[in-house]
DNA sequence: AGTACCACCTGACGGC
DNA sequence: TGCCGTCAGGTGGTAC
């Protein structure tokens, strides 16, 4: 389920979990989950070595190793887990990584949409990606810039990697919902004020969501996320929410207090 | 530059 | 019970 709140939690976990212990073997359960080196070159790669750092870019997760880097993609439904007992390794579980001090860290993914992978040089790879700055990282006035003169709908430019990283298709419906802004309005009709409360609205959302652990039962009553697939129902005015395409995924509206502007 | 559509995958759910 | 379509918190390629 991984946004950029998702990921910056995984982070946590993984720094919390999992730094500084020797690896004593890499277990690739299914080498699809890997991309652009071996199971054999992984492995030889890792065996020995420890988990120096981790950051995030987005929704990228980067471990350091001695002179390169893990990169962990998540896809939709990636997740790490941290535990002791062999015979509880995670269903979907694509990767393991085995420590040792006995513990072992599953790289699990149901729909296989992630990948794995090593990277010489993290911003090499972001810059190949044409990837965006991490959305928590620019300011307003650079938010404001990087809208200016854009064309389409706001949930798009959002979700675009490429403009700024790290807003998926859950936390572009919540920062547009505290906005109360329509999805489907066109960037051009939004002035400067519009888009500065949007940004306050992301960053609200994002650091919000990341202190309740991205766990979206635990985000507070006035947020839209736990009604989405809860009641179904707008937190503020107890409309019914409308599920509406937007860039061939669908979202999540109050028709009541998100109009489209302009 | 944006958008539409398809593909990559697996699983859950509802309708017949 | 079984089959089928649809949907799902992501991303990449292609075509317009």
């Amino acid at each position: 389920m991984p946004e950029l709140p998702d990921i910056e939690v995984f982070k946590r976990y993984l720094e919390a979990v999992s730094l500084h212990k020797k690896i004593k073997n890499v277990d690739v359960k299914n080498k699809k989950a890997l991309e652009g080196i071996s199971t054999r070159k992984l492995k030889e790669n890792l065996k020995g070595k420890e988990f120096l750092a981790a950051f995030r870019h987005g929704k990228n997760m980067f471990v350091k190793m001695d002179d390169d880097f893990l990169l962990f993609h998540f896809g939709m439904t990636g997740r790490l887990k941290y535990f002791k007992d062999i015979e509880k390794t995670p269903e979907h579980t694509r990767i393991l990584f085995s420590f040792t001090n006995g513990y072992h860290l599953a790289y699990v993914s149901m729909r296989m949409l992630g990948k794995v992978m090593m990277v010489k040089e993290p911003q090499q790879y972001i810059k190949q990606q044409k990837l965006g700055p991490d959305v928590l990282m620019i300011d307003k006035k650079e938010f404001i810039e990087k809208m200016k003169g854009r064309r389409g709908v706001i949930k798009s430019a959002l979700m675009n990697q490429q403009i700024f990283a790290g807003i998926g298709n859950v936390y572009s419906d919540e920062a547009l919902f505290q906005a109360r802004m329509h999805p489907k309005t066109e960037v051009k009709e939004l002035t400067e004020k519009q888009l500065a409360d949007l940004f306050d609205n992301i960053k609200e959302t994002l650091e919000k969501a990341i202190d309740v652990q991205a766990d979206p039962g635990r985000m507070p009553s006035h947020f839209v996320i736990p009604h989405r697939r809860g009641d179904g129902l707008c937190p503020r005015d107890g409309k019914k929410l409308e599920k509406v395409k937007v860039n061939q995924r669908s979202a999540y509206v109050c028709p009541q207090c998100q109009k489209i502007s302009g």
